[in-house]
DNA sequence: AGCACGCCGACT
DNA sequence: GTCGGCGTGCTC
């Protein structure tokens, strides 16, 4: 076909973990349809597959000697699928994370977009009528927080800010008028929501104001319309989008605002293949398009507080709530006492639900109001806890709890590999009553059922919601009053508001704090704190009982009053001393094989590794090796070893050689240490 | 990641 | 004698 022998090359990257592109002959006939972000179909490895071209040599390049160049086969689309921009910000990700490119452009171009090698037209989806809205008026932290915004917008110039306000304190709003600042500048806006499924109010907020301008991305839509939407993007008809991390690689140009709603939120780190922060990267594709941040949060990461703190946010503060709905009355109920209490009774011993709470349940039914009862079951790793006092055993040198094992009958520390036998006898108090902690939501739904026969009672949690259609459908159920009691996890506590919600019981607030990761304290507080908010949304003050057995911990005298700030005092102060982030950086590797002995091995050989890279003079440290918490997932067995570095390039520098000696499951500033 | 090639056990 | 296990190594 070609006459004239093709001399260009194009540098494609293929969507295989391999260290950088594949170089392709340019056929004569494709030159000019073919630039830098052009999707390409090429061979590999006697299958044909989509390529993205980054970059362009010539045969002559002493790189390319001695290869046998194939050739692009086809390019289905004229139009670039990314701009040097982007090519930058997939660079920079590639070299941050240390993965191969190949796995940065998966993340960025799920293969459903492909799939069809049709465009589709933009349809006409009902024009709304524009700005039929009235105004709402903005409370005075609002328009403060909105002008410091859009002086940034204005200058074209990055910032970030931390927009720090409770639920109901008007965030939203902040952000609509900041993405409609930019879109009148023909910017575009990107606004990360945690999950955008379980957040149908927010994504109609930003519907109702900017009409089929809006994209939403996120894995529950459809391959179809999730495709539609991307190509709208790409095509620049939709330059508002509101999504879940992954919304993070929407392909929009010129952006001018990318917002970060709940910027603390975990779902925000990306857990397999590219395990990347969007909450952190969202700064970055920022600072790349001169646009400005909102970082926004009720109860800010301490990472994130800090960095305000320090100067690299701006702190916006919202301090009034436009409805001037109370706070709910939150107490704070001693297990301790209601153990006691129960112990003369007889049977009733083993009740997770304590008097207290159980008289509040009894008078909100009779009120026919509904009521809210959260357990944390997430902490499956079981721990060791007395039964008196609410001691739990720590490591000496790690400072988190220690993992029971059963089998062994042994404590064992998750971060450094500590062994200590099983504890007769509690440390602080002498106490006997050594108990194994470990509780499910069935366990709560079967005992407020068994306590109140007449009730009508729900659970929600990750085994009856396994879908979104399921989720919804209790949350229905709940919000139509048809269900009474919902129990629950996590899941509870995003989501819309029930205004006849007048109770919100939690089980065990302590529970989440024994997780053996340092980061417990902070999730708890979170959670806590969020949970909190759900009750008294309507007209009728609201009330949460928080059940514990340490109610003098910071962390849950802190979540009670609802006071961030001293919670932070404390928090940031722990960190310091052991040198957690934010005044160090981690990077968590993972050894993986079927046989346990063999993992322990790899792990074992990173570890002399590390010791002959002195991590004195290179400013690292490191805890284990110790087998993860779970030490088995999907048969493979996994070891780990935690790097930790004050000096952000002393870490790069690590990992940069653990990766070339072939580590492959490093997670870079992991979120979870478990 | 795929997928091929490759060298040792139990089956028609 | 072959089917097939998954161990190592390459993909322009």
């Amino acid at each position: 076909m070609d006459q004239i022998a093709a001399t260009k090359v194009a540098q494609v990257v293929v969507p295989r973990p391999l260290p950088g592109p594949l170089s392709y002959l340019v056929p004569v006939a494709l030159e000019s349809s073919i630039q830098v972000g052009s999707l390409v179909q090429v061979p590999l490895s006697s299958k044909s597959i989509d390529g993205f071209v980054v970059g362009f040599t010539t045969l002559a390049d002493p790189a390319l000697q001695g290869f046998k160049l194939k050739k692009i086969l086809s390019v289905p689309f004229d139009k670039p699928m990314f701009s040097p921009k982007d090519l930058e910000f997939f660079l920079w990700i590639a070299d941050y994370y240390q993965l191969p490119i190949g796995e940065v452009f998966n993340s960025a171009f799920p293969r459903a977009i492909f799939k069809i090698p049709k465009r589709t037209v933009t349809k006409k989806s009902k024009e709304t009528t524009p700005e039929t809205i009235t105004p709402v008026e903005l409370t005075v932290d609002q328009a403060a927080a909105l002008c410091a915004v859009r002086q940034s917008i204005d200058a074209k110039r990055f910032k970030s800010f931390l927009l720090f306000g409770v639920t109901g304190s008007g965030k939203t709003e902040v952000y609509i008028r900041a993405a409609q600042a930019v879109i009148e500048q023909q910017r575009s806006a990107l606004i990360l929501v945690p999950e955008i499924a379980l957040t149908p109010q927010l994504r109609k907020r930003f519907e109702d104001r900017f009409h089929n301008q809006v994209a939403v991305l996120h894995s529950g839509l459809s391959e179809k319309v999730r495709r539609e939407f991307w190509w709208d993007i790409l095509n620049g008809t939709r330059k508002v989008v509101v999504g879940a991390r992954s919304a993070l690689f929407a392909p929009l140009e010129n952006i001018g605002l990318i917002v970060v709603d709940e910027e603390h939120e975990p779902s925000y780190k990306q857990e397999d293949r590219l395990r990347y922060s969007a909450r952190d990267l969202a700064l970055v594709r920022a600072r790349q398009h001169n646009a400005a941040t909102i970082l926004g949060s009720a109860t800010p990461a301490i990472e994130t507080f800090y960095a305000a703190e320090k100067g690299k946010h701006e702190l916006l503060q919202l301090r009034t709530r436009p409805a001037e709905r109370p706070m709910p009355e939150v107490q704070i109920v001693d297990l301790k006492n209601e153990y006691k209490e129960v112990l003369h009774g007889s049977k009733e011993a083993r009740l997770l639900l304590g008097r207290s709470l159980r008289d509040a349940l009894a008078e909100v039914l009779l009120r026919k109001e509904q009521a809210m009862i959260f357990i944390n079951r997430k902490g499956f790793s079981s721990f060791v806890m007395c039964g008196d006092c609410g001691e739990v055993p720590k490591c000496l040198n790690c400072s988190v709890s220690l993992t029971y094992y059963q089998r062994a009958r042994e404590m064992r520390c998750h971060y450094c590999g500590l062994r200590l036998p099983m504890v007769e006898q509690c440390a602080k108090c002498k106490s006997y009553e050594i108990k194994l902690m470990g509780m499910g939501s069935e366990l709560i739904e079967d005992e407020v059922k068994s306590l109140f026969p007449h009730a009508r009672v729900e659970r929600l949690d990750a085994d009856t919601a396994d879908t979104i259609k399921k989720l919804e459908a209790t949350l229905e159920r709940f919000r139509s009053g048809e269900t009474q009691v919902l129990v629950g996890t996590q899941m509870l506590a995003k989501g819309h508001d029930f205004p006849n919600v007048t109770l919100v019981g939690v089980v065990l607030a302590d529970m989440n704090l024994h997780l053996p990761d340092f980061r417990a304290g902070e999730r708890t507080f979170q959670l806590l704190a969020q949970v909190s908010g759900r009750a008294g949304r309507g007209s009728k003050p609201g009330r949460v009982i928080l059940q514990t057995l340490l109610p003098d911990h910071y962390v849950i005298q802190a979540a009670a009053t609802q006071d961030y700030l001293s919670f932070y005092k404390t928090e940031i102060e722990y960190r310091q001393q052991f040198g957690y982030p934010p005044f160090s950086r981690m990077a968590q590797l993972e050894f993986r094989d079927l046989k346990e002995e063999r993992a322990h091995e790899q792990a074992d050989r990173v570890r002399q590794l590390l010791d002959h890279l002195d991590p004195d003079a290179r400013g690292f440290s490191y805890l284990g090796p110790a087998a993860a918490s779970i030490a088995r997932i999907a048969n493979q067995f996994r070891w780990q070893i935690l790097v930790k570095s004050e000096k952000s390039s002393a870490l790069n520098a690590v990992i940069k050689t653990l990766r070339k000696e072939g580590v492959r499951f490093i997670d870079v500033d992991p979120v979870t240490t478990l």
